[in-house]
RNA sequence: GCAGGCGUAGUCUAGCUGGCUAUGACAAGGGCCUUCCAAGCCUUUAACUCGGGUUCAAAUCCCGGCGCCUGCACCA
């Protein structure tokens, strides 16, 4: 059996893209009307396994985590993603030479020119590409008009074009918008995580890499809200040992391995928070089958922070395309939360809660609006907001002396008469601060996951296991070796031959797989050894196998897939067996003694 | 998006200096045979990426669209 990786140029790539279409696992959308790159339709065995890919996602951060898990929709206002930072760091404006219609982002022409450019307003730039003239680096031309390009697909909610809004870009955003609501639901407790599975929307400028970059992709996200003040993260214990590989920003071309405790304690990976989900992606990875040699942790450079992110670390997967990014680690510290609450004026805080109550001296203002009011009249209002930001010792020291107190309201700076103002001072029992929740960010790339899972399930042989020699003119003998909890089959189940009672011992028993919840392939046509090895290339993990034996005997050989060892099991507890095998709860060699091997 | 290359059944492919019913293999469906690892036989299904042009005649030549590959650019 080979267990070489695939490589982009040993060949097996473009075996394995074969057999992903013949077999149903993926292929382009809208194929006959020509395609539309960044598109991809799952088939019938893409759907099972990705499926089943999230299921274990779900298991993972829902159940053993206890993420809440939220269900959002796909579409949202434009005012979330302007507050987000979205619009305008997701938005970039191109320019084009005019002679080699070359097209370049007009903020970087500028970058060795003036400081900040991509802060620039459209007119701005124009206007600074025009004032520094400012040639195209390809050729020396001069460069067109301003075009704005943005990542984000733009729709319309209603009719007409006055509400403009966007395809999300990412999950997440919806969970920070929901954050004072999740908060309560959790019961005022912090730190706490939300989950959520759901499709992201990117639109490309050329998509490539199949899976690997489209312009409609399945997420799934986990925002971990916690206090920064915090001292330590008990959770953290069960991956401080781990070792894993880590490429950090700061030496960008070597990978090394380390335990996490002593990545966060060197302050390579910037809290024990972000350092435990490292480890939760990591045993996550491993348990849908990706190899612990081909994956690391990759520290964002600065240059490729995203606007939110005050650090961030990529669990790179080696593929056939290289080392490629399946999940963002991103600590996105207060960034989202204090934006939507600067846009919104939605407070967006937790409570910090001392452990024990204090007493406080709290010297408080109290404005008698019914003296504000009449002088006032509609500026009262903004001048009672304006009093309340005022620091009420200072005021008091002022009323005491007798001097005015002025506020600036939007008519400008007044007086506020001395007569509308009473200060008290009071003990009070506080219970605690507020403040705003940092985020760790761990989302997780599922189509690119699938893909990952699928190429280190692959396998070559020269011919299938029990076979004496190799048969000619047939290609390599090929393997999806999945975990059976997610490979898309679970079991096979062939009658030996079509006909003297086998099919009708055979029948039942596909029934009873599927009514017990396991997704079965029932199959009569060809030699058994034909069946066998479609059941393989798709992953199927055993195969069910009536012979003329079980007439007599009542059992039937269950087949291992990466072994061909066959092993009799009676038919009636053949739906428990295979029901405990998929789930892991036992494995092959806890069966007993093979009859055929 | 630019430049170059490419596009023939589900897959791989022959034909492509224009010319008869478009080659072959694998896969797939039906049947025969077959008592456990892609056996064999019979049979069936199935394609020139799309649009336009040149021509008596286009898979073949030309132009454009779409897609794929490579490079550049882009990748919050």
């Amino acid at each position: 059996m080979s267990g070489s990786p695939i490589d982009p140029d040993n060949g097996k790539a473009s075996e394995l893209s074969a057999l992903l279409k013949r077999r149903g696992f993926f292929f382009p959308s809208y194929e006959i009307y020509g395609g539309v790159a960044g598109f991809f339709d799952m088939g019938p065995m893409g759907s099972l396994l990705k499926d089943n890919i999230i299921k274990k996602w779900k298991d993972r951060f829902v159940i053993e985590e206890g993420f809440l898990l939220v269900d959002c929709p796909s579409i949202a206002p434009e005012v979330v993603f302007r507050h987000s930072g979205h619009l305008d760091k997701f938005s970039d404006m191109l320019t084009r030479c005019t002679d080699c219609s070359e097209p370049f982002r007009a903020d970087h022409l500028l970058d060795d020119i003036i400081e900040n450019a991509d802060s620039l307003s459209e007119d701005e730039l124009f206007t600074a590409l025009k004032e520094n003239d400012v040639k195209c680096p390809n050729c020396g031309g001069s460069l067109g008009p301003l075009e704005e390009f943005n990542l984000m697909f733009k729709t319309y909610i209603g009719t007409g074009s006055d509400r403009p809004a966007f395809l999300r870009p990412e999950t997440a955003q919806s969970i920070f918008l929901d954050f004072p609501l999740l908060y309560r639901t959790n019961r005022e407790k912090i730190p706490f995580g939300v989950a959520q599975i759901g499709k992201g929307f990117r639109n490309e400028i050329s998509p490539r890499q199949g899976l690997l970059r489209q312009r409609e992709f399945h997420m799934a996200e986990g925002e971990f809200f916690f206090d920064p003040e915090a001292d330590g993260f008990p959770a953290f214990d069960t991956y401080r040992d781990l070792k894993v590989n880590l490429v950090a920003n700061t030496d960008p071309d070597n990978s090394i391995r380390k335990e996490l405790s002593s990545a966060v304690s060197e302050g390579m990976i910037c809290s024990e928070v972000l350092g435990y989900f490292m480890g939760v992606t990591h045993s996550f990875a491993r348990e849908i089958g990706i190899p612990e040699d081909r994956m690391r942790f990759r520290e964002h450079l600065d240059t490729e922070m995203a606007h939110y992110a005050r650090d961030c670390w990529d669990l790179e997967v080696l593929t056939s395309y290289g080392w490629i990014e399946m999940v963002g680690i991103a600590d996105r510290s207060a960034y989202d939360l204090e934006q939507h609450t600067k846009g919104s004026g939605q407070e967006m805080t937790a409570m910090r809660r001392y452990p024990e109550p204090i007493q406080k001296e709290v010297t408080t203002i109290s404005v008698n609006m019914k003296v504000l009011g009449p002088i006032f009249r509609g500026a009262a209002k903004e001048v009672n907001d304006a009093v309340s930001l005022l620091d009420p010792a200072a005021v008091k020291e002022l009323l005491e002396t007798g001097e005015p107190v002025k506020v600036v309201i939007s008519q400008g700076e007044v007086e506020v008469p001395p007569g509308s103002l009473s200060i008290a001072t009071e003990e009070k029992r506080v219970a605690g601060e507020r403040f705003t929740p940092h985020v760790v960010e761990p989302s997780f790339g599922i189509d690119r996951l699938m893909v990952a899972v699928i190429e280190h399930a692959y396998f070559e042989a020269e011919k299938s296991p029990l076979r004496e020699e190799a048969s000619d003119g047939e290609g390599p003998y090929r393997v999806m070796r999945l975990l059976p909890s997610i490979s898309p089959v679970k079991c096979g189940v062939f009658p030996l031959m079509n006909k003297d009672g086998l099919p009708e011992l055979a029948i039942p028993i596909e029934k009873d797989l599927r009514k017990c919840g396991l997704i079965t392939y029932y199959d009569h046509s060809g030699s058994i050894g034909r069946r066998y090895a479609r059941m393989d290339e798709i992953g199927t993990p055993f195969n069910v196998t009536i012979d003329y034996e079980s007439k007599d005997d009542g059992c039937v050989t269950i087949r291992e897939r990466d072994t061909g060892i066959q092993k009799r099991v009676p038919i009636s507890r053949i739906v428990n067996v295979i029901s405990d095998l998929v789930s892991e709860k036992i494995i092959f060699d806890d069966l007993d003694q093979p009859v055929i091997s």
